[in-house]
DNA sequence: AATACTGTGTGATCCAGGTCACTTTTGAAT
DNA sequence: ATTCAAAAGTGACCTGGATCACACAGTATT
């Protein structure tokens, strides 16, 4: 889709940055200036709640994208957090960089146009199992996708995904 | 963003469409061809389980937009359904002319990619709320929201895009 | 007015999953 | 090896919401 040229120009958009575990990449309450490319590792984006509940919207792996996008298209203080489940490297593209690839380049504004289709999609498909599944369905069909989860991430986080109690996924397979 | 030159080309690729309350406008199993714009009326896309079971992804109300977004844009037999709540009015546009249009005119291509982020943000959003809140207050949130939609729309399809039974939303109420 | 259909209310019962409190395992750090 | 912290298992109990069954609107249709 894109010329050599052209991928070189919006590739240089990019800071490449190496990132341990533990890291936060997003804040609520922040500003957010950037999103994320997972090169390798792995983080979570996530929102807490009142009584410190955390609930997990995505956890993003290599050659996925995180970010706050609401807060990031308008500008305003991050809702979600954004963090490192394991080390790894990620390449950031700010919000003002994107817009100026997507006005500068037709093709970048189709690209994101698509992957952004994408996500919308993924995010009904969930919804709908959600409201369709029960957790050992929803857990299975998120191991059947995502097998890597189940050595990277804490069953903990796995529950935090999945909407359940960490007690209530642990009792799946041990009755 | 658009001359006026170029929004009446951009219109005059869409299909004004009269509809009566009841008619399918995209069926499970059926190829899909177009996304509809709202002008006046309302649309529900919702998905039926193995067990007859109606879950509603989207009220579709004036100047939003719907269809099968994963079947439209890979050419694949439709999973969900769209059909009429009410009467009304509505804007058809194919998938192949949206695609020639953001490729003629880059402008309709970022009108797309900003719809397309929004509907994403508010997928996710509700996700969370579905995670995080009890019934009564998804309800009270929802109608808050859309106050229409408590005179227009049958508490049973609220109930369905709560994703509780009709008895339980019932009970809120009157207990 | 009688019929039929669609939308609601409501009681009784059941169960998936939540919560709390405690134990055990694992794994990293000293 | 020892210590400490994070993760995972487990028992007892509670509760929101599902399910089934039936009653009671409204509002077309004949």
């Amino acid at each position: 889709m894109l010329t050599d040229g052209q991928f070189e120009y919006f590739y240089s958009h990019f800071k490449r940055q190496a990132f341990q575990k533990g890291q936060a990449l997003i804040t609520e309450g922040d500003r957010v200036d950037y999103e994320y490319f997972v090169v390798s590792g792995c983080l979570k984006s996530f929102f807490i709640n009142d009584d410190m509940k955390m609930f997990i919207l995505q956890f993003a792996m290599p050659t996925w994208w995180a970010s706050d996008y609401n807060a990031l298209y308008h500008r305003t203080k991050a809702t979600i957090n954004v963090d490192c489940i394991t080390d790894g490297e990620l390449l950031c593209l700010s919000n003002d960089d994107r817009e100026k690839l997507c006005r500068e380049i037709h093709n970048v504004e189709h690209f994101f146009r698509w992957r952004t289709n994408k996500g919308f999609v993924a995010a009904q498909k969930r919804l709908l199992s959600f409201m369709n599944n029960n957790v050992k369905y929803r857990y299975e069909e998120l191991l059947e996708q995502y097998p890597e989860l189940y050595n990277i991430v804490p069953k903990q986080l796995i529950a935090a995904y999945l909407g359940v109690s960490r007690e209530t996924l642990s009792r799946l397979y041990h009755p």
